[in-house]
DNA sequence: TATTGACCTGGAGTGAACTATAAGTTGTAT
DNA sequence: ATACAACTTATAGTTCACTCCAGGTCAATA
């Protein structure tokens, strides 16, 4: 599969193809006689998984020690298995701050509709709501 | 209050807090004469709904374009209220992809753990999981 | 009144994650 | 064989959200 497709297929730039790779955080891909990329599905899945972690606001540097731990060997198991339980605390305190946003904004825009509705302000006009 | 106090009650810096004020992110703060922050109680709302924004992800132009907005008067209310609906999709999203996200590292780490008992993979070694 | 520490502004610097550019190579269609 | 699009690398530039610094002002204390 060409860089071209790849990039379409999971809606990335070739550029960001290319930076991820560079980087570490996909290992090298498979190349023609030429030099040219041509992903195979092991490249694919490492692709998918980046994307899919970046996209969860996971940071570049830490999918490069996953990486890089994968690379070594079965030997780095256990530090791979500690590195995932990390990012999932992350995650999971994200996510509540997160939703404790979200009831903010749910009610903000109560207020809003009923402000609306009345046609008149019901909270400090300098205050945020 | 002063901006040492602020700073240590929200857990942010002074420089963030200036910086803040001086995007537009929250309106001018109250001064003294002699022209040193003393933030008071609707000064204090607004760098709280502030950090709580911004720790969800919401980008700081939004922030100032709420500002901007609410310093005009009433006549914004729809808009507001328009981008305050907007934000909560965008957040919806975001809270969506992680969840999809956190399956995902559930999944990786249950295989790990399993790997680990059992003391051999149950995956091809070069892919990612 | 002098010193000291907290505060002020304007502007420059930083780190993360891309994103763009230039100059060259590969591969395909005529 | 030649044109030309799609690829390559190395490197520089951009955006976002701070973060730091220099040089100056304000205010409480000895």
């Amino acid at each position: 599969m060409t860089i071209k497709e790849v990039s379409e297929k999971y809606d990335i730039t070739q550029d960001t193809l290319r930076y991820y790779e560079r980087v570490g955080m996909i290992p090298a891909v498979t190349r023609t006689a030429g030099g040219i990329r041509d992903y195979k599905e092991k490249d694919l899945e490492w692709v998918e998984l980046a994307v899919c972690m970046r996209s969860a606001g996971l940071p570049v540097d830490t999918m490069v020690k996953y990486v890089e731990l994968s690379q070594i060997g079965d030997s780095t198991f256990g530090e791979r298995l500690d590195l995932l339980k990390e990012q999932r605390e992350i995650l999971l305190d994200q996510k509540e701050q997160m939703e404790e946003t979200l009831k903010r904004l749910n009610v903000k825009i109560s207020r809003y509709e009923a402000a609306m509705e009345s046609g008149k302000l019901i909270w400090d006009s300098n205050k945020p709501c």
